[in-house]
DNA sequence: AAGAGTTCTTTACAGTTGTAAAGATGTCAA
DNA sequence: TTGACATCTTTACAACTGTAAAGAACTCTT
């Protein structure tokens, strides 16, 4: 089974974000990837890669050489682990205080408003299909 | 001006949880609420909160022999915080894809929805106030 | 085969986080 | 004033994170 939840930090966020756009890839071409925002050195951004490897976020194969890495996990389950984290420490997993939150600390546009609604109605729908959780 | 990013760590959120329902409270009182879910001694306890002090999550004044705890932050700057975390690390920032997540991986009563129906329609009535970012 | 360029490996180090033992100090009751 | 008890202070340590230097190894071209 996949890992359930996935806590990633800071960083982490930064190259598997760059992996997700370029798998597979290289750490040379991640480290280019990230140059504009990040002033990582190849040793760094290879070191947090390797770690990745480690923790099962990220795969590498060996090709002579070089190593070929791939995200391990979607942006879907990263997402989750985000939010759920989110939802459990600072809501206690209450969603309606969670939207309460955001909504009041950010602006929406008519048109996310909107979408927002229909979200809510697909929701209605949907709502009784069984869900793996 | 207050911070205006609070990032806190797993220990740090079962601490502050415990210090907002207690404030003004000492150490041992927290460590005492805390007891059934984490099997920490008060060494461990006194330490995370000088640290939170020191990071300006907590205020500290000791009378005596005694040294009384606050918290330094609200729990909505809190929330805030740990929500905008995950909106701009895994969403980009944007908000309806979040909200997509959330769905997904999320049942929502019946209840709960019409809730979030409300919300929308409040703010699409307070959208056009200016709020303070 | 030698040099240039690319990619990798090893090692390091400081700061943060989770966890706590041991000992010092203050307080109050008898 | 002497324990008993409560509370605090100091110190520690391993794991994890962010960051990288230095040097080794491979590859390709001339």
């Amino acid at each position: 089974m996949p890992k359930q939840t996935v806590e990633l930090t800071e960083a982490e966020w930064s190259i598997i974000k760059a992996v997700w756009e370029n798998e597979p890839c290289a750490a040379p071409t991640i480290q280019e990837k990230l140059h504009k925002h990040k002033e990582w050195t190849y040793s760094t951004v290879r070191t947090l890669m390797d770690r990745m490897v480690a923790k099962g976020l990220l795969t590498a194969e060996k090709i002579r050489n070089l190593t070929l890495y791939r995200s391990a996990i979607t942006r879907a389950q990263a997402q989750k682990g985000e939010l759920l984290y989110a939802l459990k420490h600072a809501f206690n997993g209450a969603l309606t205080p969670m939207m309460q939150c955001l909504f009041d600390n950010h602006n929406l546009s008519a048109d996310e408003l909107a979408e927002l609604e229909t979200l809510i109605k697909a929701k209605r729908k949907r709502q009784k299909v069984i869900r793996k959780p």
